[in-house]
DNA sequence: ATTGAGCTACACAGCTGCGG
DNA sequence: CCGCAGCTGTGTAGCTCAAT
C-alpha cells in the first residue's frame, strides 16, 4: 500500500511537470494528511528522488526539472522512435493494445518535459500503418492459441491447409508471430523441414499441447522472417516467369 | 503583523516476532 | 494461545519560515 502510494506520490509530481503541488493538495489526491506526505518525500527523498520543497506563500514541493532523463536513461532520438513505432492497431488481435497504451502513458509521465514534447513532435510527423489498402485484415480464428503456444514455449497441433488447397495436420513449436500487411503468420518449427511460415488465415484447427519445446540456440525471429521472406519473394519470381511463357499466365498476371 | 506553507514532537493503532 | 515489545504507518497540534 505504502510502496503504491510512493509511485503515486512520484507520477503526480512528475505530472505537475516542475509545478510546485502543496502537501495538502498531495494529501487530498492520495487520500492521506499531510504528514503522511512528508513522511512518503522523506522516504523518497532517502531512495535518491530530487524532491525539494518551499517554505511561504507560494511555497509547494517539486521534483526537479529533468530528474526523470537519469531515470529513463533514453535518448531524444529514442523517445522519438519509441513514440513513432508504437502503432496499437495489429497489438489489439493479440490482447496487448491496452497494455501498450497504458505503457505509453507510463512512458510519458515518466519522461522530462523536454522529451515529452519531441514524443509528440515526433507523433504528429511519423505515422507507421501496417494494414494494407482495400481490404481488413485477415480473420485467424486460432490466434490465442498460437499466441498461447509463442508465449509459453509449448508445442501445438495445427490443421492446416496449404496454397494449393492440400489439408495436412502436424505438431509444430511455434517460435513467434508475424503480421505483415494486415495478415499474421505463424513462425514455426517442425519435424519435416526445420523453421517454417505458416500463413495465420490457412490455420483451420489448432490445441495448445501440455508438451514444452526448447527454441534453437540464438534463434532470432526477425532474422528468420526476413530470410523466409527473401527465399519467397525469390520462388515468386521463378513462377511469375514461368507464367508469361503462356498465355492464360498473362492473364493470370494481370488478374 | 498576517497569512500560508513546510516541519516536527507526540501519541495512537495495527501488525509482527518472540518467549512463556 | 497469550502477552509483550518493537516496528511501522498515521493523525493532531503547534512551531518555524518566507512572502506580502
Amino acid at each position: 500500500m505504502r510502496a503504491d502510494r510512493l509511485l503515486s506520490l512520484m507520477l503526480l509530481l512528475q505530472q505537475a511537470r516542475g509545478r510546485q503541488l502543496t502537501a495538502e493538495e498531495l494529501a487530498r489526491r492520495l487520500h492521506v494528511s499531510a504528514r503522511t506526505i512528508y513522511r512518503d518525500l522523506d522516504a523518497l527523498s532517502s531512495a535518491g528522488v530530487p524532491v525539494y520543497a518551499n517554505r511561504g506563500p507560494s511555497g509547494g514541493i517539486a521534483l526537479l526539472e529533468g530528474w526523470q532523463t537519469s531515470l529513463t536513461g533514453l535518448t531524444h532520438v529514442e523517445v522519438q522512435a519509441l513514440s513513432a513505432v508504437a502503432a496499437p492497431g495489429a497489438l489489439s488481435d493479440i490482447g496487448l493494445s491496452a497494455a501498450l497504451e497504458s505503457g505509453l502513458i507510463k512512458l510519458s509521465a515518466a519522461l522530462p518535459v523536454v522529451q515529452r514534447s519531441m514524443a509528440e513532435h515526433a507523433r504528429q510527423r511519423l505515422h507507421v500503418d501496417s494494414s494494407g489498402w482495400f481490404q481488413g485484415r485477415e480473420v485467424v480464428p486460432h490466434l490465442d492459441v498460437l499466441r498461447e503456444g509463442v508465449w509459453q514455449d509449448r508445442k501445438v497441433w495445427l490443421a492446416y491447409r496449404d496454397f494449393d488447397g492440400v489439408a495436412s495436420e502436424r505438431v509444430v513449436d511455434p517460435y513467434g508471430l508475424v503480421i505483415k500487411a494486415d495478415r499474421w503468420y505463424l513462425v514455426a518449427g517442425t519435424a519435416e523441414r526445420g523453421p517454417s511460415v505458416f500463413r495465420g488465415a490457412r490455420v483451420e484447427g489448432a490445441r495448445l499441447l501440455d508438451e514444452g519445446f526448447a527454441r534453437p540456440e540464438g534463434f532470432d525471429l526477425a532474422a528468420c522472417w526476413k530470410a523466409w521472406c527473401e527465399r519467397f519473394a525469390e520462388r515468386r519470381a521463378s513462377y511469375v516467369a514461368t507464367l508469361r511463357v503462356t498465355e492464360e499466365g498473362e492473364a493470370a498476371l494481370r488478374r
